[in-house]
DNA sequence: TCGCTTCACTGATACGTTTCAGTGAAACGC
DNA sequence: GCGTTTCACTGAAACGTATCAGTGAAGCGA
C-alpha cells in the first residue's frame, strides 16, 4: 500500500543543490570533487535512491546483464552449466538472462534477437544451429561467446571450444578396448545441416577402429532417449554397447534397460559424455569436461568483451575419461 | 559492421502519415480503424520495425517478464522446476528472469528488489526466508506467487502450497511400516527462524510414530549432503534409515554410502522427497509432487495476477508416494 | 599579465515508447 | 435540427537516466 514512490535522480540533485548530470557522474565515480562525491552519496543514501535500471538501459544502451541462450535445458548437464554460469556472473555483479532454445533453431533465432533488444551486454550461447546466418549480424552488434563444438565461423567475440574429436576418440577407443565391436551411438537431435562435424567424426573413427556402429538421434533428454533406447535394446541383434553423446541420453538408456530387465553393464555397456554429477552415483563411465573451467572461461570472456577489453579469443577444452563401471567386456552370447 | 539502425515508431508513423501515438495504438490492437491497422502493419513489416522493449518498459512500467527467484538452484529438483516454469511461461509469450538466492536470505532480498526494479510483471518465488519483512512491501508493488511450504503470511497474490505435513507423515509412516525405528533426518539448510513448520512436524510425527530420530541439516546439494551423510554413516550406532528432505540430499547419501562400501537398501534405507527424474533410475523411494501441475499452477496464477485478473488464490498440492527399492526392512545386526 | 589547459559542473537533449487530454467529424436519439 | 456520444486520431508530456557541448573558474608556465 504505502507505496512510496522511488526517489529520482532529480530529487537527489535538488537535495544536494547540484544538477542531475553531476549526480549521475558522481554516482558512477567520474570526475567530481571529493566533497561533491560525499554529498551525493549521503543524499542518495538518505533518500534511498537507486538508479532505475530500465531508464539507465534506455539512455546508455547497457544493462549489466548477460544473455545465456542454452541449446536445450532438457539436458541435465546444460542445466548444470546454466546454473554455474548464473552463479559465476553474479560473483562479478552481472546477471544472467537465461533462455532455452529447446533444440529449435527458429526459436534460437527469435530468442537471440530478443536478447539483443533487451540490451544485454553480451551473450553466451550453446548454438543449436551454429551455421545460421544471423549469428554474424548479432556478433556485430554485441559480444557473443559460443560454447561448444561447431562454432560461429569466427564471427564471435570469443569461443570456448570442446575438443569433441578427441572426446569421441577417447570414448570409442575405450569401448573398443573393452572388447566391443557392435556399438550403437545415440546423439542429441540437431537441425539437419550438411556437416555435423562430431557425427561425421564418430563415423570416421568407428571405421578406423573397426567398429560396427549404428547412429541414431535420441532427442535431448532422459525421456526421449529412453524411448529410442527401448527400440534399440529390443532388437534381436542388439548392440553390446551404447555410446551416448550426453549423460542425459545415457540416463535414458539406463531407464530403458531397467524397464526391460536388462542390467548395465552385464547385458549392455553404456558410455556417457559430459560427466554430470549424477553419473558418479550411477557408475557411468563417461567423457569428462571441466564444467567449472568452462564456466569460468565463458564468463571471463564475455565480461571482458562487454567491457571492450578483448577480441576473439579461443579457449580449447580438453576431455578427460572418467572410468567407472558401466563399460565392461561384453558377455559371450 | 553494417549495423543498420533499428526503425523507430516515428519512422513508421512518417511512412503511414499517422502520428506515433496512432501507430502505438494500432500495433497493440486498440481502437483504430481497420484500414489504419492494415497500413501500420504493412509499414512496420517493411521497415522491420519492432517495438523496443526497454523503451516500452520505461514508458509503460511493464516488461512481459516474470521473475523467478529460486531458493537454491543447487537442488536438482528446483532446477527442474525452474526449467519447467521457464518453458511454461514461454508458451504464454512471457519470459522468465531466473535468479538464484543460493539459500542466502540477504541475497534473496537483494535479488527480489532488483527484480522489482527490472519491472517484472510478476514474481514467482520459493522463499528462503518466508518470514522476512520485505515480502509485504514487495507484494504491494507487484504480484507475487509463492511456491512451497511456509509462506508469506497472506501478503502474496497467490500461493502454491505443498502439503508438507502430509508428505512428512507419509514418508515417516512408510519407513516405520518397513520396520525402521532409528532414523536420521537430513533437512536442507535454512535460515534459523523460530518456527520451521516442517521440521517441527517431523519431530512431532516421529514421536507419534515411536521413532528415534536424529535431525541434521545438510546443505542444499549433493556434495554437502554427502559430507554430512558420511559423518552419519560412520558412527557406530548408525541409523537403519535416512529420510532426506529432498532428493538431492538423498543422492548425497547414496554417494556417501557408495564411498563407504555400504549399499542401499541392504545396509541403509534411504527415503527421498520430491521425486526428481533421476530417482527412478536410482530406485529411490520418495515422496512425489506433481511437478507439472505445480508449474502450471504457478504460471497460471502469476500470469493472471499480472493481468490484474485474480487475487490471492491458494492452490494446495497433495503428495504421493513413489515406492521403489531404497527402503526395505532393516537387516538384523 | 596573458594565453592555455584542466577541472568540476551545468543545461539541454536524446533514448523510444506509452498515455493523457483533447479535437474534429460522424453518428445518434428525440 | 440540436445536443450528446462515440470514434479515430493527434500533440505533448511523461518515464528516469546518460551524455554532449559548453562554461566559468582555477591553475599553470613563461
Amino acid at each position: 500500500m504505502a507505496q512510496r514512490k522511488r526517489a529520482t535522480i532529480r530529487e537527489v540533485a535538488q537535495a544536494t543543490g547540484l544538477s542531475p548530470a553531476a549526480v549521475s557522474y558522481a554516482l558512477r565515480g567520474m570526475q567530481v570533487s571529493e566533497e561533491t562525491m560525499q554529498r551525493v552519496r549521503q543524499a542518495a543514501a538518505e533518500l534511498g535512491y537507486e538508479a532505475d535500471p530500465i531508464a539507465r538501459a534506455l539512455a546508455s544502451g547497457r544493462t549489466g546483464m548477460i544473455g545465456l541462450l542454452c541449446g536445450s535445458l532438457e539436458d541435465l548437464w546444460q542445466q548444470s552449466l546454466a546454473v554455474g554460469i548464473g552463479r559465476a556472473l553474479r560473483d562479478k555483479d552481472r546477471y544472467a538472462l537465461i533462455l532455452d532454445a529447446a533444440g529449435d533453431p527458429a526459436r534460437e533465432r527469435t530468442l537471440a534477437l530478443q536478447l539483443r533488444d533487451q540490451r544485454v551486454d553480451g551473450l553466451i550461447v550453446q548454438p543449436v544451429d551454429p551455421a545460421a546466418r544471423f549469428w554474424a549480424d548479432l556478433a556485430d552488434s554485441l559480444p557473443v561467446v559460443a560454447i561448444g563444438d561447431a562454432l560461429l565461423h569466427g564471427h564471435t567475440a570469443a569461443e570456448v571450444v570442446f575438443d569433441n574429436r578427441r572426446g569421441v576418440t577417447m570414448a570409442l577407443e575405450y569401448v573398443r578396448d573393452k572388447g566391443h565391436r557392435h556399438v550403437a551411438v545415440l546423439t542429441p537431435t540437431r537441425p539437419s545441416t550438411p556437416d555435423r562435424p562430431a557425427d561425421v567424426h564418430v563415423i570416421a573413427e568407428a571405421e578406423r577402429l573397426g567398429l560396427d556402429i549404428d547412429v541414431r538421434t535420441a532427442g535431448q533428454g532422459l525421456a526421449d532417449s529412453a524411448e529410442v533406447a527401448t527400440g534399440l535394446l529390443t532388437r534381436p541383434d542388439r548392440p553390446t554397447a551404447v555410446f551416448c553423446f550426453s549423460d542425459s541420453i545415457a540416463y535414458g538408456v539406463y531407464k530403458a534397460a531397467g524397464e526391460l530387465g536388462l542390467s548395465v553393464p552385464q547385458d549392455v555397456a553404456v558410455m556417457g559424455y559430459d560427466d554430470h554429477p549424477m553419473s558418479e552415483l550411477l557408475g557411468l563411465t563417461t567423457v569428462n569436461w571441466d564444467l567449472d573451467g568452462i564456466v569460468r572461461a565463458a564468463v571471463k570472456l564475455v565480461v571482458a568483451a562487454s567491457d571492450g577489453k578483448a577480441h576473439h579469443r579461443r579457449i580449447v577444452q580438453a576431455p578427460g575419461l572418467r572410468e567407472r563401471l558401466s563399460v565392461q567386456p561384453p558377455a559371450r552370447r
